[in-house]
DNA sequence: CGGGATCCGCGACGATACTG
DNA sequence: CAGTATCGTCGCGGATCCCG
């Protein structure tokens, strides 16, 4: 497999680095894997993210078919966002460079602050 | 294993993740896969990079040990870059990410375009 | 409860010009 | 050849307030 078509910045490789790269993506992610969740409770868990970011971060996955956003007609409001099947398919991928960077960041950081 | 670390802002796949989420790091390293490369030559390969932006993510890979800096003293001056181990191990990760996304950007294309 | 609206800082990135 | 210097742009993400 050529990848060098990486170099096209439309190219699938940079569409899927884009997402995964930016800030809360990946979390909402793993906190989806074990089931469905609600909006305040997202946001519990991911500690720091502010309401609009976590709804445009939401929306973006929803729009990509990562997952999906259900409001139930109820007092008080609730919405469910629950991962797809590629949003589930999407979590080997990154387990594959989670555990790369587990083993690895030691030495990133012996390089990094320079003890060499 | 737990993938509970990611979020605190410092663990390693947040660390691995801004670094392989930028624009350029990620077409550097599958440029020097194949061998070590000059300064222009990889200007010249990477489409669109400008001189600074090259020059600040090379630098940054060298601090994080993925790639070393040669220089030689001749003139003209040469300057070479290779992946270090480190760097070159970073390939399978990024490949097992990028056969994903090869094999999904059509779901997740017609997902965005509303095709759906 | 689950957002939307608004404002804004900051850092990544780019364009252009110049240099050892 | 391999950068550095300077300036400008742009959009992500954060802060704050408000609403159905």
């Amino acid at each position: 497999m050529d990848t060098g078509d990486a170099f096209d910045p439309n190219c699938p490789t940079r569409l899927v680095l884009d997402r995964i790269g930016d800030k809360w993506s990946v979390l909402v992610l793993l906190s989806l894997i074990d089931g469905p969740m609600r909006f305040t409770a997202l946001r519990g868990r991911i500690n720091g993210v502010t309401p609009k970011v976590l709804t445009q971060t939401l929306r973006a996955m929803e729009l990509d078919g990562l997952l999906t956003r259900e409001v139930f007609a109820e007092v008080p409001p609730r919405v469910e966002y629950t991962l797809t099947d590629l949003g589930r398919s999407l979590h080997a991928p990154i387990s594959v460079v989670a555990r790369w960077a587990e083993e690895n960041v030691h030495e990133i950081l012996r390089h990094r602050e320079k003890i060499s």
